[in-house]
DNA sequence: TATATTTGCTTAAACGTTTAAGCAAATATA
DNA sequence: TATATTTGCTTAAACGTTTAAGCAAATATA
């Protein structure tokens, strides 16, 4: 059948009678060529269906021309839209991308950073998993002298480049809104403390607490993995407590998801008996009864970023410039699951 | 900084004062190397923190152990649990894979077929864009003798293996289970009919209405590119009609969640006075309000039955089989939206 | 003990590029 | 006209593997 085997830039040579070297360096348009061989080159280089071979040069060149990028799930839109900003940027510099997912899962990260570092990708863009705490196969990376650039899940231990949003800033934002909505007291459900984005606005929203002269209740403060199965249990907890919630801060869509479901199972008011606000602007927010109020993380922005972080890097001759942290502004999107003005009280 | 280049084979035999062929040989435990030699050389691969050249080894054996997927976008939970599947597949046989997206343009898919066949990717899967209907890119992959499979959007006129449910049974089944509510105007918000598999369900629909002598109304079945925006465009376009509908089936999720927005919008009940079922199972609609009844691709089992006849291509000879054409089974899940029986007629 | 076989390596070439170095012919300069 | 420079190529080596072919030493067989 089809088994002509790929023709190759030798084959090219011996059609114009002229060395290899030479088919390669018109190809590329080198100065040093006549434009008359160039378009010579061209011409038997179309008609043959000739394409380079991206295996030979970047063997020969020390560069794979892949960027690995590993994120917890490509199943969000979160990630999966940041994925696609990256493309597009790096695409344009002539580079691809190799995703790969670890599903939140260490052991799976480690062996993504293992296939990647063995296809010879030029750098790695990450965002780690939830159960990441020990950074050794981080570390390999960096003492492998490969760009690694974090973003939305990153570490301040690492020490590299780092692209996220403002999480003690957005708390802040979020109590706030709570607060002038007539919420005084507020739960938070948050992800994991030894993840640096979740404590941050853990702590965010303990300082809020404090400006707003709330009471600070401990059993108001509670860690999840932010599923949404753990955002139902997690809800179900702050519905048994003595002194319910007035509103409810989960640091994640899906599992501000759980909690709104376990709320409408029970008939309890949203936002009237207790509003709800959740985190990352997931498209089904606005899709679900009530629709939930969330921050908006600008995946777009933060997916540009990390693509022209990692091309400063291949840029960038051996003087190592200091840390890129990039910390954007998030933005809140109120909806009805919060939004207790907006219901007029016809009681 | 950690500027020392990366170990290679000669390196290590450099220490062990042995040819860089044996170390080659005893790294892929080679029969004729002792195991004397074979453990001296994975204790100093080790030390040395050796990591193979994956691009040597591939330039060498002609296999980039890489297999490219292009889909439509990996932000469904369709197409990123199908990819998910059969990364596990792949990886398994130590293959890596490069994921692009189309968003839909056929433009973009041909850019995303020249980079993958640039990047000398081992076998192609792919799911075609809406806007796709020249096969010129397709036959290309084919001309050059590398495995391609489709999977859910495919073409029956490409003869290439095809992975995909059965969508003529499918619209069957959705049409049985609406005359069974005791639906008698079942409308049909389809995709594009040159995509077979949206031209099977219309088909299928058209079948189902005359089995059941159910009257067929032209103004019954209108084509969609089937986004949320122009499912909402065509309920409204339904609705408009002097003889409404009854019950809608939607060709897709998306599509079927615009549609449930202008229903409810509109005050209209579902599913007594418009019943309504999508396609694809996305999880968004059990979250919405009704839930949406749809249907289950069962993507996982679609991953890896594509990721396996990649493989069945790899290990086969020059001996070239019969197409491999697999359909299953799609299953129906009935939620809210088309439940009627459920509502306990309590008036 | 003489020959055959097996073991365990080495040598050399190859995969398809790129690039430094070099060289002859053409052109520019003095 | 003699020398210097530029133009447009070629030659050769390299990137890091793999693998066919070969060979000496060790072992088996007659």
């Amino acid at each position: 059948m089809t088994n002509k085997k790929k023709p190759t830039i030798k084959d090219i040579a011996k059609v114009l009678n002229i060395s290899a070297a030479a088919v390669s360096k018109a190809l590329h348009d080198d100065p040093r060529i006549s434009e008359k061989t160039k378009l010579a080159v061209k011409k038997v280089s179309k008609d043959l269906n000739y394409q380079p071979n991206h295996l030979a040069s970047a063997l020969r060149k020390g560069k794979s021309k892949l960027v690995g990028v590993i994120v917890p799930k490509t199943n969000s839109h979160f990630f999966s839209s940041v994925i696609q900003s990256m493309e597009t940027v790096l695409n344009k510099e002539g580079y691809n991308i190799i995703i790969t997912q670890s599903n939140e899962s260490y052991k799976k990260e480690c062996d993504n950073i293992d296939t990647l570092l063995f296809t010879q990708v030029d750098g790695i863009i990450a965002s780690m998993a939830n159960e990441t705490t020990d950074l050794e196969y981080f570390e390999k990376i960096k003492s492998k002298g490969i760009p690694l650039i974090l973003f939305d899940r990153g570490e301040n231990n690492l020490n590299v480049d780092y692209i996220g949003i403002n999480d003690y800033d957005s708390s802040h934002m979020i109590v706030e809104h709570l607060v002038k909505q007539g919420c005084k007291r507020i739960a938070h459900i948050g992800g994991y403390r030894h993840t640096r984005i979740f404590n941050n606005r853990i702590r965010g929203y303990i300082d809020a607490i404090k400006k707003h002269e709330l009471p600070f209740e401990r059993t108001f403060l509670v860690e999840s993995s932010l599923t949404t199965e753990d955002g139902r249990v997690k809800m179900s907890e702050l519905l048994a407590l003595k002194n319910r919630p007035d509103a409810v801060y989960v640091a994640g869509d899906y599992a501000a998801l759980g909690a709104l479901q376990v709320l409408n199972e029970r008939g309890i008011d949203i936002p009237n008996d207790i509003a709800l606000v959740g985190f990352g602007n997931e498209p089904f927010t606005s899709m679900v009864t009530p629709a939930i109020s969330s921050v908006n993380q600008h995946s777009a922005e933060i997916g540009k970023q990390a693509a022209q972080t990692f091309l400063a890097h291949t840029k960038k001759t051996v003087v190592r410039q200091k840390l890129n942290k990039i910390i954007l502004n998030a933005e809140l999107i109120v909806r009805h699951s919060s939004n207790i003005q907006e219901k007029p009280i016809i009681v």
